[in-house]
DNA sequence: GTGGTCTAGACCACT
DNA sequence: GTGGTCTAGACCACA
């Protein structure tokens, strides 16, 4: 079981992104133990710094809390926080963002939405 | 006159896409001279280095060429060519993430043309 | 009936605290029974060893004593103990300090007074 | 040069602390540069790692910034924001639990004063 | 020159 | 068992 590590972004924010990820999709659910850092660093043979300071940013947004000599857990409301955390990020910050390169790259309107749904038949 | 440098990314690479910008809005037309690497630096107290390696990417992806003595120019098609590789971009790799994440986020189709509209109004 | 406790210290620490404040402040008297190591993990679903480790530290500094078969005892003049170890720990240790940070941020003597006041105002 | 490290709290918490003293106290002028991460480490016999940590702390609080390839520098206002800070902890969080602790331990006001009265002798 | 990141290996405190 | 901290040493991107 080897992650494909993206070499442009550091591993840490690579490993905390999968952790909000997985914390998204309700595969890590509120009030569990994320998978101990041991675990992690022998499973995908990462330093065990490297995975505290992955968690330690979650720790840092609140959405992980620690207990000590327990283990690091997802805190309650997690699952919403991020979805307004990267709601409130989406819509003020990167859609206007999109609109501006939309504009300057002559893409219509209706270009766009044939993209999205050609996109949308090939991801079924 | 200072300019706001986004520490996310590194300046080069910010001043590399300043000039593609004015390329795209006709600020620098095609044949025009670049704004020479001393001028750059000083106005924006850069380090001549830093402003040499953005316009080197031009010159990489043929946009802009030196003539020796002279100094930089945009070369001709250099709008075309900045917003066809754009739109190709755009296509293949921005918007399939844009679709992800608007699935990952719950946003309608209908919340994205909103906002869209929203933005349009703000932009005049 | 859950305990909020502070990440920042030991959980053995802030037990001995609790203890030492209940002595303190009268709840726990001198020749009383300390709650049992097993009543204490049951109620804040705590380690045993954790409890235990709390009341050995207050057996090293001989506020408790342990009677075989019978459990922990709050030793004759223990609240008297405590009162003078933390007189003398404030008076060495925390008072300089206070003064210290007092001349740093600028507070006078008024405005420590003043709080002083407000703070026992609002504690009743 | 030798720094005494407390060893009852983490080398870069002491670092960060420093360097806020440093700034309080004027040492460390608002944008001027902070001593280098290799520099300190070589100083104190320090892994830059360590360095690093305490220094990103300060950058986290906004008390610091860094300058791509530069360096970290304290940002304008940072004293200020430091003497706000502390006050604001002080007088919400520390003094409450002071006067709990004057309660408790029945020293009078009077006693206080005199105390600190002592101090302010002892200090000049 | 600057800071950022990672590994390998060790020791510690806590539960 | 858990996470926290530090060292030693290396490589990278950036200005």
């Amino acid at each position: 079981m080897q992650i494909q590590w993206d070499d442009s972004q550091p591993i840490y924010l690579q490993l905390r992104d999968r952790v909000q990820n997985m914390i998204l999709e309700g595969n890590l659910a509120e009030g569990e133990a994320l998978p101990s850092v041991r675990t992690v660093s022998a499973e995908y043979q990462l330093n065990p710094i490297t995975v505290s300071k992955a968690y330690q940013l979650l720790v840092d947004d609140q959405l992980a809390e620690k207990k000590r000599g327990l283990g690091m857990f997802v805190v309650d409301g997690a699952k919403d926080k991020l979805l307004q955390q990267e709601r409130e990020v989406f819509l003020t910050t990167e859609l206007p963002a999109l609109l501006r390169k939309l504009k300057r790259l002559n893409i219509t309107r209706e270009e766009l939405l044939d993209a999205l749904d050609k996109e949308e038949l090939d991801n079924g």
